[in-house]
Order: C-alpha cells, then structure tokens, then sequence
DNA sequence: GGGGGCGCTTTACACCGTGTAAAGTTGCCA
DNA sequence: TGGCAACTTTACACGGTGTAAAGCGCCCCC
C-alpha cells in the first residue's frame, strides 16, 4: 500500500496533487508530474506501476489531507432526516471543489482505463451510500415527499449533487460556489421533501 | 461544408454513426471506422482533415436523420409556460438515448481537442436557450416557484436534464428510459413550478 | 576500508493512435 | 490516348505511456 511512509513516494503525490490543483486545462502527464517532484521519470514508475496508479493512490491521501471523514460526522449526527439532509449536502458541497482537480483526472481516464474507472465507482458508491442514508433517514421522520420512492430520490440526490453537475454549473455556468451550495440546499428540499414550507 | 452528398463521405459517417450506436465500452478509431465503411484508413483523411471533425460532421448529420427541430415543434408551439416545459423535456429525453453514443464520442475528446469542445458547447448552447425559454415562458405566465430567479431556473433544468446525469442514472443507476423521462418530468416541475399541484 | 545493495538517473526502445506524405492503381471521360 | 480523380498502399513523424537495462552515489555492515 502507498500508506507506506515513503518520502520520495509522498513528494510524487504531493508533486501530482499540486498539478491538479490548478485551474483546467491542466497537463499532468508522468513527465510533468516528474519535474513537479524534482524526480527522473522512471523513478515515478519505481513507486507506481501506471499513471493510473499514481492518481488512485493522490485521491487517497487526499482524503486523509481533506479529512474526508470526520467532514461527514455532522451529518451522522444529525438528529433529524431534515438535518441530516442539510448537513450532508453542506459536507459535499464543500468538499467537490477541493477535490475537483482529482476527480477530472479520474474521470478523463475512466473511458480507457478499468483501475481508474473503478477506484472512481468506489467513491462513488459510497457517495450513493450517503445520500441514501440521509433520504432513508428523511423517510423514517416522514419528510419525504409522498409518491417519493426512497430508491429513486437517493438516485436524484445523488444525480443533484454529482460532480459533473458541480463542474457545469460552477466552472461553465459561473455559478460562484456559495451560490452553488445554497441552490443545492434549495433544490434538494424542492426534490424530497413534501411541498408546502419546505425550509422549515 | 459535409451536406455535399458524397456517397463515400456518407458511406464513412454512417459507419462512424453504427460504431458508436453500439453500446459502450466502443471502439470507434480512425482505423476502426475506416473498416466499417469499407475503406482505407487514409481514404478516411481524404474527407475529413481529423476525427473530431468526422464526429463533429456525424453529429451533423445525425441531427438531420433524427429531425432534432421538427421534435422541438411541439414545444415552441405550446400555448401556456407549463405546457411548452413538458413538450420541451418530453422531446429531449427522447432525444438524448438517440445522441448518446455521439455525445460520449465527442465529450471524450472535449479535453483535448479544442474544436470538439466548441461543437459540443454549441450544441449546449442551443440545448440551454431551449432551457431558457422554457423558463421566461413559465414567468411570463407567473407559474415559475416564488424566489425562483429565471436565469438560475434555466441553469438548473439545464443540469437536470444533462447529459451526464441522463448516463448516470440510466446506464449506471440503471433506470428504464420510461422511469428516467417520468422522472425528469416530476423533478423539473418540483424545481421549477410553484408547490402545491405541481402536475396540474 | 572494501563490498553490497538500494534508490535514483540516464538512455533507449516498444507500443498505440493520430495525422502527414507520396507513390502506385483503377476507372472514367473527353 | 491521355489525363484527372478517387482510392490504396506503404512509410513515417509525433506525443504519451510503459519497459528494460546499465551506471552512479551513498550508506551500512562486516
């Protein structure tokens, strides 16, 4: 496993998520991320087998960077479906543009790619995962909207708050990201919850 | 221009167009499309100077057999601002199955080719005005939610009504092309209209 | 202090897909 | 008959990934 403390390892990563971090279009080709880390080429591969690799193993320490998780915790938390639901969409809505560099890399190879495409699905299952706990949660109260089938909000919320919708509303629509997290608030309760005062 | 009708640029597109009619992961290099029309892979150069201008010249002509505007019709007709937003999504999730193996295609190359972005923008531009009026028809006739500002309504139908999340939820999350349509349906009108009966 | 091994560099090359170049073939029409 | 146009064939350049192998420096340990 990369979780290794392997200095040279941790300089390409960093080097790589450094790269990504900037805004598209962005080249991070091996040779690119290379240079970044002040390393030969052949030395990246000494330490990842592809580029694929290379970009599986940044997403996850970018997850230990970001605290992924303990980010989450609030919405566990949550002693209400209606609460849960907010403080999950908080938690996302915050996170996607600090992962955005990774996620394009991601999922510009998914297409040629099986590692990437399926690292990319794992975290994608368990976004799906959050997403139907918190409409679960939202049933159990009884704030789902009626003729709302729990199966198929988790789907919509989860289509909702997906990354390509981030990036077209934000990056090609100008949306600033405040405006991006308070219309995800709106239109998620638009989409779930019963109609009548659905902000309160 | 590719509307002059040269049976061996034709043969090309339509071989081009069945490749990527089939269902994913497709294989449709140069190479590949060459074969399928029964022709060498240079010959292919001689009509088209690049493969994004093939796609972009297949996505042309797919738009003339499938009648793109003739479908719109209906909607541009529509008398009242409920009316003309159900037409408009009812044509294009029609539409979208019938486009997605171009759509994939071309979105594939946006990263790197410059001129297969562009095609695709204009496309999404058109798509986005469709949108849009949709939208100021439903405020002319004072059905658009309390609060709602047309401009970010538009946006968001918009993202609804993507391609990416037609992909997600159809191919990945599995949806039926019927529950997908009914879906956008509902969703568009908890978005959009005012609550309360939102279906009549 | 000499030997080994590890981590890295350097150089070179195979492979794939796109695109360019140019010579050769075929068939049609004047 | 000559000539043009469309197409084929062969060959090659380029960019990017990944493999292979030789060389170099440094530290550790006997």
């Amino acid at each position: 496993m990369s979780s290794s403390p392997n200095p040279t390892a941790e300089k390409i990563l960093d080097a790589a998520l450094s790269l990504l971090e900037a805004p598209p279009p962005v080249r991070a080709r091996m040779s690119d991320i290379a240079r970044a880390a002040g390393v030969s080429r052949q030395a990246v591969y000494l330490h990842f087998p592809s580029r694929a690799a290379l970009l599986i193993a940044a997403a996850r320490r970018l997850d230990a960077v970001k605290e992924t998780d303990r980010r989450l915790a609030p919405s566990r938390a949550a002693a209400t479906g209606r609460a849960r639901l907010e403080a999950f969409i908080t938690a996302w809505t915050g996170y996607i543009p600090e992962i955005a560099g990774v996620a394009r890399a991601l999922l510009a190879m998914e297409a040629t790619d099986p590692d990437a495409a399926a690292a990319w699905a794992d975290r994608m299952r368990a976004f799906h995962e959050g997403c139907a706990a918190a409409v679960r949660k939202l049933d159990e109260d009884g704030d789902l909207a009626p003729g709302c089938a729990p199966e198929a909000a988790a789907d919509l919320l989860f289509a909702l708050l997906s990354f390509r919708t981030w990036e077209e509303l934000t990056e090609r629509r100008g949306w600033s990201q405040a405006a991006y997290a308070a219309e995800m608030q709106r239109s998620a309760a638009r989409l779930l919850l019963p109609p009548g005062r659905s902000s309160e």
